[in-house]
DNA sequence: CATTTTGGTAAGTAACCACTCACTCACCGA
DNA sequence: TCGGTGAGTGAGTGGTTACTTACCAAAATG
């Protein structure tokens, strides 16, 4: 039933086929958008024929669905912070996911993707926010919620907290990535200034010395 | 030379005509993006022909640099901020960035079309950002660095700092905007945050507690 | 009033788009 | 060896796109 091409051929599998039909339409989407990209493009990139795309993917909307569908998750990441949120150790915490987020930038290209999804308004573009984003928002919040509860992070709104770090973050990325503003810092300098700058804001102070003002009038 | 109609007339002027031709395609460009408008769609949305559009821009790419070219700057909002600055009134420095563009977000459509312009690569996007964006981080870490000089601030690389506070409102109206994340708090109490959360994190320790160790272990 | 200028358009055109069709050919089991 | 199946394609199709052309009429000008 199963083909089991033991030699070389001169054709590929149907499933090594839509593979690389996705690989191509992935990178072009990225590059230019939904609209931006051609099939006659992917096909060319994918090195087959426009015919043998249709034949795949009934329409260009279908394999736009296809590219999303293969996209990463954060359950990698979220597993080893989860070790160091055990621990309390928020330094650790905080840092991996800047350094997650900002050294080795996951798919330089996944960016670029969900933006273009999410500014051309696929419908589809709101589920992959929906299942992927979200519940690492959630998660992040929910660590900072527990933080307070234990007196180590100051009263603040968990979820806006949890945005102001991520938002550093992609904020980081965007200018880098899509803006194509020069890298003035190494990475970890980045990282560090980031998860200090936050940390600092969210710890406690220590008592006695509430309030600080720095300059009269 | 410069006709001047003093009565109601049937026919708009040239300039007239070419504002609203530009008000149409920057509310499209906004919607869908340089590849997603049509030129027809423009014409209809400025309630003239496609051949008037094309009368006034020779192409369509030229009309999208008159949209850029006549987009916003912040130099309102930065002869506002100049004052609290003077005054080194922290505070109301950020609150007053936070609330430009969280209260009364500007023009709702400016992220959207800043962000579809750079993603679509645009030469003259490039030249957008240059010009109205970074000239707002150079002043905001100019701000810091003399904040940081003064000793009210921690020593942090200014513009790395300005860019976070940026960060994180940006990615704000991104979630909502963008995402269509739903606010979860006033308005009001999110520049608040966001505000304290940063200058709590940016300002100096009161000397003799420098560490506080929340967590043994 | 005649004439020039300027605002305005209907009706194209060539190129390009997503998508289809009729067809060939490689491979495999029997 | 041979027929069936799925991989693969060249050459379209109708519709849409950015952009043109040829022409018209309302003002402005004198």
């Amino acid at each position: 039933m199963i083909p089991r091409r033991r030699t070389k051929s001169l054709r590929s599998s149907g499933q090594e086929r839509q593979a690389s039909i996705i690989t191509a339409a992935a990178s072009l989407f990225a590059a230019k958008g939904f609209q931006g990209m051609t099939t006659r493009e992917i096909a060319k990139t994918a090195g087959t024929s426009e015919a043998l795309v249709f034949k795949h993917f009934p329409t260009k909307r279908a394999l736009y669905a296809a590219i999303l569908a293969e996209k990463a998750s954060f359950s990698e990441l979220l597993a080893t912070v989860e070790e160091s949120a055990r621990k309390r150790d928020d330094m650790r915490v905080f840092a991996m996911i800047a350094g997650y987020r900002i050294r080795r930038a996951t798919d330089p290209t996944m960016l670029r993707l969900l933006l273009f999804s999410a500014l051309e308004g696929h419908e589809i573009s709101d589920m992959f926010f929906q299942n992927q984003h979200r519940i690492f928002y959630d998660y992040l919040a929910g660590y900072i919620e527990r933080r307070i509860c234990e007196g180590a992070f100051r009263n603040v709104d968990p979820l806006l907290a949890a945005r102001a770090f991520i938002g550093m973050l992609v904020h980081h990325r965007l200018l880098h990535e899509i803006f194509g503003v020069p890298a003035h810092r190494s990475p970890e300098d980045t990282v560090d200034t980031y998860v200090t700058l936050f940390l600092e804001g969210l710890r406690v102070r220590p008592s006695g010395a509430k309030e600080q003002r720095l300059t009269p009038g």
